[in-house]
DNA sequence: GCAAAGCTGGAGAGCGCTCTCGCGACCGGG
DNA sequence: CCCGGTCGCGAGAGCGCTCTCCAGCTTTGC
């Protein structure tokens, strides 16, 4: 009913080109024990049926599926500046698996049901392994997937103590850059609006600035946030009332920076003469504000291919490194 | 090897349950010709050894594969204020094929080599059905899926004499209403930045535009755009110098929108006092321009779920209607 | 009380493919 | 000239499941 002509099987291919199966298959699958015009004429025979093999039928006899699916957090937690992150791995996972012929099945974490769906599909050997981009840190989801025997790579470190291999950017050592890059430009007072302390984002780039400010002997600072613009303003405006005389501030994301730069503003601060402000994500829109931020920009697009790397090494039977860490940069503007 | 215990299958079941393989297929089908005592061993069975049914093996007789592909064009081509589009129309997709239970596979259409490996996978069986979100009007993929027997749905009017199927939203509708609320507010010489002419997209926000200008007797001042920010403040530039008393502009796009502002702002043109305008699509950007931008919303998300809908009902063997519109929203802010 | 008509559950074929096994043809060495 | 080895190909099993039969049993009608 919904495929219109029927497809050619193997059998028909062979019986066409006057060889058994077997050859055909030999044939279609590269291997080099054919004879070369025998080989010709089976793959005219392909051609002229427009034989493609049943991927069903295939992988029933493989265990293979050549297919990886990529689980992500339903958006609907506002939650992570996603606008960039969403696509950006995404691309990435999708550039990578493309150069070895795997396919990407996409799957939504909505709600805790949807758990449950994702394992069974996982585990139906629908897919040869499987990377959570989780934003919830503590998921119990890919250990119990590994223990399953289903390959499993994370993007982002997981909370609590798990032995899943992971991919993340460098959170800390990007915290610490533009923590230093105001303590270098002789700011007195640096506070920080940090990210929720349930993510490991959240902690990572507070845990940078922590341990930068540290060094540098200065006091810090703290307002906490959830990553979203209105949490961001009202931050900058809880910190300039703890310490109207900061001169600077670190906020764990571009998007709270946008808030934090309309307090400022409210307050009559300018930017960043009185205040400098340095975000974190280099989203999009940092480059537009007004002024345009100086921020920390992460690798999104090579995040997901290494996602997709590690995870084909991983499902090809090799061992992998329990993680791997990417690098952040600062990327410099005229907030700070 | 990537596998590690070994996934129980329905024979082991049955024999758990001691009975045969075709009554475990039919409780797991949910077949109400099972004996309740019955049935109830063979949950227990499967719950006991943790049974998931074999997705492959299942799909080679049933043929369907209950996932079906979406077709993305690869945002390099940075065509289209993808940032939105890209991320809305998977979330809509997959929030209707969630509760279909069917999968998402996400092809990436990069190259034209890509589109033989799109070919092949939708014709290998791999998915009951596809959605193309094809920008590149005149794409032939579409046509030859569905002459394979694929069920195919577009997303947006294709260009050419095509039969497939489509969801679109009234870009024609929403450029009018922009350009009508310009001709209430009185405003005489209203231009446009149109978007390129090979996309239907731009295509039909020019057509709209035209149209309701011509309704209102004033006179067209078309400058063409490629929807992004650059080429907006390209064209702005070049329509002030054709028109210097030009006192309103519709821009194609948010994006070309933001870099008309920015080319208005050089010129000293105050926005709206001295030129109104109007975006389309509502980015999230468009909030925060300076002054927040007047624009026509776009149901991504409802486009995206649309999509997924009639893609399913065809795929369901349903006769569904050769192409659904979407209506589009004006957002007045303060640009216009 | 007996045949006809349900129901329930089992046996078995087969979906389209891969892969092991073994057979014949061909080669070179003794 | 014969024999072991290699190479190319075909035969056939079987991956895990669904689904069509059909057998055995109960129910029902007259």
């Amino acid at each position: 009913m919904s495929t219109g002509r029927a497809r050619p099987t193997l059998e028909k291919v062979a019986l066409r080109a006057g060889v058994s199966r077997a050859t055909v298959s030999r044939v279609v699958n590269g291997s080099t024990t054919v004879a070369p015009e025998i080989r010709d004429s089976v793959l005219r025979a392909v051609q002229e049926l427009g034989y493609v093999p049943n991927h069903a039928a295939r992988s029933l006899v493989t265990q293979r599926t050549n297919s990886m699916a990529l689980v992500l957090p339903e958006p609907s937690t506002r939650v992570f500046s996603d606008d960039q992150f969403f696509p950006g791995i995404i691309r990435g996972v999708s550039q990578e698996l493309e150069v070895a012929e795997k396919q990407l099945v996409l799957m939504m974490a909505s709600s805790a049901a949807s758990h449950d769906r994702i394992e069974q599909y996982a585990m139906a050997g629908h897919v040869d392994g499987v990377m959570v981009a989780s934003v919830h840190g503590a998921d119990p989801l890919p250990a119990t997937l590994t223990r399953m025997g289903v390959p499993v790579v994370c993007n982002g470190r997981p909370l609590g103590h798990s032995t899943v291999p992971y991919v993340d950017v460098d959170s800390v050592g990007g915290a610490a850059a533009a923590v230093g890059h105001l303590v270098n430009a002789g700011r007195q007072r640096i506070a920080t609006i940090a990210g929720p302390q349930d993510m490991v984002a959240g902690i990572d780039r507070l845990a940078g600035y922590r341990t930068e400010l540290r060094g540098s002997a200065r006091r810090s600072i703290v307002a906490v946030g959830d990553f979203t613009r209105e949490s961001g303003a009202v931050a900058m405006r809880q910190l300039l009332e703890d310490d109207p005389q900061l001169d600077a501030v670190f906020v764990a994301s571009d998007l709270m920076a946008h808030g934090a730069l309309g307090a400022l503003r409210e307050a009559g601060r300018r930017v960043p003469d009185d205040v400098a402000v340095i975000g974190f994500d280099d989203i999009e829109l940092a480059r537009y504000t007004e002024p345009p931020l100086t921020t920390v920009r992460q690798p999104i697009v090579d995040l997901g291919r290494e996602l997709a790397r590690q995870l084909l090494r991983l499902a090809g039977g090799e061992d992998i490194e329990p993680f791997v860490v990417l690098p952040t940069e600062m990327v410099v503007r005229e907030s700070a």
